[in-house]
RNA sequence: GUGUUCGUAGCUCAGCUGGAUAGAGCAACGGCCUUCUAAGCCGUGGGUCGGGGGUUCGAAUCCCUUCGAGCACACCA
């Protein structure tokens, strides 16, 4: 359906043209002047230009063919040459109406759907998730969740790093702990055990201690240096115990991402496209692209428009062997085969940014990806603690994701139990959710290109602008719905809105009219704190909109029935919109 | 050094495809719970939008310059 925005627009563009002016000039916006008007066309100042006209005049012959139209009801023109315009309040009602019996409340979305591929997470194998990964898991989600709102085929990749040195690592550190393990007996020949030689906690512990013995001593970054390469060409004992860690860690990961309300529609890896390496990079040789310099096999990215030039994009090292760039370009070599995306977004570091320039600009020359398939790089800034700097322990160390989250929970947790006497079990529950949605909140309220201060008491102290704010917001209207229902014993879906009684209402109707615009703002910038602001806005109407009238014990039934519509609308715009985000609310809190 | 992002209230951030008096939250201060959840609502104070110049009828927004900060700049990912 069309926007409120754009029905107004049509409207205003059709008395420009008949008033003598180009239609393009009926532009409406939102009011910046609430005292003023409700929304307002600038159209007749700008179109001063073109006319040689006063603006004002443009505007009052504007006004003057206004009169009469459906949708406003109150037109004026105001020096300099504004239209100030306050919307109908019938036509507001059946735009509200409409929206509440449409899917998607009439969001249109994208006309031709695509096919999108998200690639958000990027974890390390073995590693634990620390709070850089959080960023990347909260704004992925969301990223996926909108794109698919908005119509597309979307697929989630967690793009995982799979295959580099911290496998060599690993193997190098277990070979030392246990020198017994048949894995690294060259001769073995049996069946490799089942379990693996270790747990995910062992796991976790092994990669840090593999990676500090590196840096200090030589000939064991040697060993690990020749334990990645044997693997990597398949030695058969190496590859066992690789299994195994896969196992083990993707398990873990899996088990965290469900923490987050975060899910993956692949798992795949850097392993997994290692097999197609060789013939892409033949391919690259073979069209010239790809030429030797300084000893590695690098494909020349500089165009002329750059007003810096962009080092070449490596695609072997000087000893032949592949690096970040070459997996990714097979990494879309792959999803090309098997997806054929139209689209791929990456949500990752914005410190990479080179890096996507280069492989970017690689793939399109090179043919990997097709035409005009979209490669959209959106970086998101560093999480900072309180001082500015990046989030680190007490003790200076990187914060485990586990941790994190389960200090937000349990101080939310005692958060609840001081304010209401809750049954300890449902509180926990409670907590769980409401913790979420401040780290999701706190995360996506900002624009995701700038770095952002994580202040866990900020966060738990969930006033204001927060995501817990919004989940109160939403309890409130489900309590009030669900009171409604024992007390008057009908249904909310029966009810029909009506006409707004009050400023309040009318505010409140206004607000949730912009839900498309909004959308469609945060599906084409990919901004998800585009939404966070508009359920703010929305969720501070209803508040104010609560406070002035008592909904449940209104006695025109007419006029309550019509509030009870509202809000039943309000409730699923809300929770519709923290879906988006990745989060829920609770029944209760 | 080159490039890039950014600089808005004491703090954390919106606003930036140019429009009327630059907005929130936190913090501070003052009100509102016998009535639908006070995790709420209402109000007060707080700003030369880093500085300077330009374009424009009009600039936080566009251009130039300057100061300050972050980040990136081929054999890591």
């Amino acid at each position: 359906m069309q926007t409120f925005i754009e029905a107004l627009s049509a409207k205003t563009g059709e008395a420009f043209r008949a008033a003598g002016y180009d239609e393009k000039y009926g532009k409406v916006t939102l009011s910046n002047r609430p005292d003023l008007c409700e929304f307002q066309c600038n159209g007749a100042l700008a179109a001063a230009k073109e006319y040689k006209k006063a603006p004002i005049m443009i505007a009052q012959d504007v006004a003057a063919k206004l009169e009469g139209a459906a949708c406003f009801s109150e037109i004026s023109a105001v020096a300099p040459g504004f239209l100030n315009l306050k919307a109908d309040p019938q036509f507001l009602c059946d735009h509200l109406t409409e929206m509440a019996g449409a899917e998607h409340f009439g969001y249109a979305g994208e006309e031709t759907p695509k096919r999108i591929v998200v690639d958000y997470g990027g974890p390390n194998v073995a590693k634990p998730l620390h709070i850089g990964h959080l960023r990347a898991a909260i704004i992925g989600e969301s990223v996926k969740r909108i794109c698919r709102f908005a119509g597309n085929e979307v697929i989630g990749d967690i793009h995982l790093g799979d295959w580099g040195l911290q496998m060599g690592l690993i193997i190098t550190e277990l070979k030392e702990r246990q020198p017994d393990l048949p894995y690294c007996d060259e001769i073995f020949t049996g069946e490799y055990p089942q379990e693996a030689p270790f747990t995910i906690s062992e796991l976790e512990e092994i990669y840090p201690t593999a990676s500090a013995k590196s840096k200090e001593d030589d000939a064991y970054k040697e060993a690990a240096l020749q334990a990645t390469f044997l693997l990597q060409h398949g030695n058969r004992g190496y590859m066992a115990l690789w299994h195994h860690i896969m196992r083990i860690s993707v398990a873990d990961l899996k088990r965290n991402y469900e923490n987050l309300s975060v899910d993956f529609d692949w798992w795949k890896g850097e392993s997994d496209v290692q097999p197609i390496i060789p013939e892409m990079v033949e391919d690259l040789k073979k069209s010239g692209l790809a030429h030797e310099s300084e000893g590695a096999l690098v494909v020349d990215v500089t165009e002329e428009s750059d007003s810096k030039e962009i080092p070449p994009c490596m695609i072997l090292k000087s000893d032949g062997a592949s690096l970040y760039a070459t997996t990714d370009l097979a990494t879309l070599l792959d999803r090309r085969s098997v997806f054929d995306p139209d689209q791929v977004i990456y949500v990752v570091d914005k410190r990479q940014e080179m890096h996507f320039v280069q492989v970017f600009r690689t793939a399109r020359k090179a043919g990997i990806v097709k035409e005009g398939t979209g490669l959209d790089f959106l970086g998101f800034g560093t999480m900072n603690g309180r001082d500015g700097k990046p989030f680190k322990t007490r003790s200076g160390g990187v914060m485990r994701l586990e941790t994190l989250i389960s200090d937000i929970n349990e101080q939310m947790y005692k958060k609840i139990m001081e304010n209401h006497e809750t049954d300890p079990e449902e509180a926990k529950q409670t907590a769980k959710i409401v913790a979420l949605s401040a780290i999701k909140y706190g995360d996506l309220s900002n624009q995701a290109t700038k770095d952002y201060i994580f202040d866990i008491d900020k966060f738990t102290s969930f006033e204001g602008n927060t995501g817990p704010y919004i989940l109160y917001t939403i309890v409130r209207i489900k309590s009030i719905l669900s009171k409604y229902a024992e007390n008057a014993g009908g249904s909310a879906k029966s009810c029909k809105l009506t006409l707004p009684d009050n400023e309040t209402d009318r505010a409140l109707m206004l607000e949730i009219v912009k839900f498309h615009d909004v959308m469609e703002g945060a599906y084409r910038e990919i901004a998800p704190h585009k939404i966070c602001a508009y359920i703010y806005d929305v969720a501070n109407a209803f508040n104010r909109f609560y406070h002035e009238n008592k909904i449940l014990t209104e006695s025109d039934s007419k006029k309550q029935q019509g509030w009870i519509a509202l809000l039943l609308l309000t409730r699923n715009i809300l929770e519709t919109c923290i879906d988006l985000l990745g989060f829920e609310a609770p029944e209760r809190m």
